[in-house]
DNA sequence: ATTGGCACTCAGTACGAACGAGTGCCAAGC
DNA sequence: GCTTGGCACTCGTTCGTACTGAGTGCCAAT
């Protein structure tokens, strides 16, 4: 049974590994922290952290250094956020100020958050599924090509290059672009990408050459919306790792390899099950499934109009969790009023 | 003065070098490759190549190592391209099939390359300044909010979100769009973007609520246009850095830094001088004005309707440059050949 | 010009001793 | 019953020394 104490022992520990970068002892520990006892009185404590494997000794006769259970444990009931300097704040509140437009506004904040925290910084876009689409453009480049393109009220725009079906011409396409935006113009995303599926999926078998180039294009319009459903992340900070190799117990390749494959990431970011005040935080091994076990993330959610979403850092699993995850939080928030600020402007 | 012998061993010891990773001796020279002379010989050779400052050694006794200027000789007059495996060439026609976009593959093509070197591969889009403006487009979201979307012949669509101009309706918008179209469609980017400046400089300082919209407007379609003479980088293999951080001194940090900062590298792809066959290769500290002083770069010229650009691969100075040259240049000729027929097939 | 011989240099390795931070345990103390 | 000082023990780290071997530079002979 692990007392009172020796749960302070734990965080006394987390803090000082974290800040030394080396397996701490007894003796460092009364020296450090006000513990009022001995250091053999701390001894029995680690040693019971030990037995639960809280803290775990590199080799015999060493100091002790937290283990992913150990952290778990600290950011869980242990930690405190560390409030952020006012230098802080105002580099926040300067930096994001007057977005040009979500993807300014996102680039800056990955950016931000890198220049903050020193890590990794990873910003998921919110979902674009509860998006209305308010344009749809159909453009005929020449014979061979045409172009496919969605506008939504967020203000997204996406476009998509496919072939133009054998003999439409330009009529044709006025036709089939009256359509399409009979089809989905005014829907949400998620609406308009089912009727799409619902009208390809009742068509009858003898069509008209027209209907037919209106099925295949459907098609495309139907990948497109789901593109948009799908999440983005934005990235900054890759850099920052040459610099910490040996925290990654050497190799940085498995994160450089997570960062250029994207996918992963945001799977990860998307799955991490965040508290009740939206901040989220996985550490080490529990991200094995991801190819990753010596780094931690931790994310804060925040909230666009159109969905919530995430930003997160990413770090070694002896990072300073207390103010990675205040920076994130902050910036988190400022991103909400942000963006409300924007809805309600409009 | 060096002579005839003293440039074969040159390539010997370049040759050697980055295949052993070790510094390399005269016995070993001898060993390896066929001179038909003592190791003697090869160190009074050896010593000349020091004095030309061609190679240099780490400490007073231990073998040669190439210097940058050794390497520019090698690549200047004593390397030939390295013959691609067969299976090489069909990994890049299986890979390089069937793009949907031009997008689409180059962003193949990145990936390639980085597979077949193991090296940081870059690639350059070839610059749009030449292709024309099909189509403009203008849409108005809301009573704030408006989009301008620029289409080219190259299939290349780019949309810019603007506050709407004060009082500006539907109607208004029909007849901006048509003003916008007689100004730049069918044109060429940079004559289209000259175009609009003439206009905006031409305006009277008595002018209409339409007018001033359209100044508005056109201000922010000429920026777009601008963006698209800009040059724009794809790149892959940032991780693959990670395995071979001793080959950069220790620090692969400066490498990650340009990776992410694209400029960089852009610069530094764009300004480097091709020979006569489209091939180009910066050595060691020649890019240190970018920051770089580990790092080669090697580069081929490809051909794309539009204009020509460059692939690229980054590694350590101690990389293969035969066969980099040789992926590249390959790699390079497929992309014109594809692009050239993909023009034919309009 | 080339070669074999030879003294010399110097990084790398192996070995052992001394060091010291830290532990685990125990018997005494509050 | 927790706490404490004491103490033996562990084990990684550091340091000095000696040795090894790859490789050079130079010279006299061919």
């Amino acid at each position: 049974m692990v007392t009172e104490r020796g749960l302070k022992v734990l965080r006394a520990i987390v803090q000082d590994y974290v800040d030394t970068h080396e397996p701490v002892g007894s003796k460092s520990i009364v020296e450090r922290h006000a513990f009022g006892v001995s250091a053999a009185t701390i001894r029995n404590d680690m040693a019971l952290l030990e037995d639960e494997e809280l803290i775990a000794a590199p080799h015999t006769s060493s100091g002790r250094v937290p283990t992913d259970k150990g952290y778990r444990v600290f950011v869980d009931h242990l930690a405190e956020l560390r409030p952020l300097t006012p230098a802080q704040r105002s580099a926040i509140s300067t930096f994001l100020q007057d977005p040009a437009d979500l993807d300014d506004l996102l680039s800056r904040t990955v950016r931000l958050l890198t220049q903050l925290t020193g890590q990794v910084a990873l910003v998921q876009y919110p979902s674009f599924a509860s998006a209305n689409v308010t344009h749809v453009e159909l453009v005929r480049l020449d014979d061979m090509r045409m172009l496919v393109i969605i506008v939504t009220d967020t203000g997204r725009v996406s476009q998509r290059l496919m072939a133009t079906p054998p003999g439409v011409d330009e009529e044709d396409v006025a036709v089939l672009r009256a359509q399409l935006a009979a089809l989905i113009s005014g829907r949400s995303v998620r609406s308009g990408s089912e009727r799409v599926e619902t009208m390809r999926a009742a068509a009858p078998a003898e069509r008209s050459r027209l209907d037919d180039a209106l099925l295949t294009i459907a098609g495309v319009v139907a990948e497109e919306l789901d593109e948009f459903r799908q999440d983005r992340l934005v990235m900054a900070g890759a850099a920052t790792l040459a610099k910490r190799e040996q925290d990654f117990r050497g190799s940085i390749h498995p994160l450089l390899e997570a960062i250029e494959e994207q996918v992963t990431l945001l799977r990860l970011m998307s799955e991490m099950a965040p508290d009740e005040k939206g901040l989220s935080v996985s550490i080490g091994r529990e991200n094995a499934a991801f190819g990753l076990t010596e780094a931690s993330i931790v994310a804060s959610d925040y909230e666009a109009t159109i969905g919530r979403a995430r930003v997160g850092l990413m770090g070694p699993t002896r990072m300073d969790y207390p103010s990675n995850l205040a920076t994130a939080r902050a910036v988190a928030r400022y991103l909400t009023r942000l963006l409300d600020e924007d809805e309600n402007r409009r």
